[in-house]
DNA sequence: ACAAGAAACAGTAACGATTCCTATTATTGA
DNA sequence: TCAATAATAGGAATCGTTACTGTTTCTTGT
């Protein structure tokens, strides 16, 4: 893969993924995407987001349920995962230190997942 | 599921997962039941596990790679995940505060997965 | 503009982790 | 000891994801 060749539905699902909070699946990707390039296939949306996310320039999530989510904001901040509607919320926190003690590795990157109930669902309860 | 019986497939997948560092995924698990409960089934591992994980026992990691990992600590702690070598090591902080703004939520658990290069992948490099 | 080479694609088959199903076995309380 | 039922073993099914293949599209040099 010596060249990288842009590509119509790469920029699709760049800009798909642009200015929102929620965090789609690959599924959910691929649904909307059709409307917009109907011959899309779920493989060129994998495909891409491995891409996307190898560059940088989107993150992968994980935990809560059992597939991948997708995030087009690539500012460090945690998340928040409801396990009662399975919604996963942006939790941002500024000012964040964190030592540790005997660790010689080089963390690039870190992930926080918080599980509990949201706001809404505590008021339905 | 009115009353939970008691089962010895059930302890011997608690006590494997008692005083371990590492992580096991549900199919290593498998494979070491297999040596001290020979007929036990991979249904059976995964069932436990999640019942398990139900009852606050054990805890359940996500990411890094596409499969569940397990920890018997269930002390709240992080985890750091080499991308290289792919272990998962345990990361302990004391101390911790976290402070959320606008955030009207009920925070269970959470669980902090770092991702980068560990101590010995560095020097291997 | 054009043609060649390669990246990216659509469509589909394959894969692997996990869950579900069913007949059988083990645990429990009477 | 017996009846009720939770838990099991074994295997089939599911589902998110990846791999494969022949075709299309993008890039680059002419």
């Amino acid at each position: 893969m010596a060249v990288r060749k842009h590509s119509r539905q790469r920029d699709a699902l760049l800009n798909a993924l642009a200015d929102r909070t929620d965090h789609p699946s690959a599924e959910t990707l691929y649904q909307e995407l059709r409307e917009v390039e109907p011959k899309i296939s779920l493989g060129t949306v994998y495909r891409n987001l491995a891409l996307l996310v190898e560059n940088g320039e989107i993150l992968k999530l994980t935990g809560g349920d059992d597939k991948s989510h997708y995030d087009g904001n690539i500012k460090p901040h945690d998340h928040f995962w409801c396990r009662s509607c399975g919604k996963l919320t942006d939790i941002f926190h500024e000012d964040f230190e964190m030592t540790f003690k005997n660790f010689n590795g080089r963390i690039e990157s870190h992930q926080t997942l918080y599980t509990g109930i949201c706001d809404e669902c505590i008021k339905a309860e």
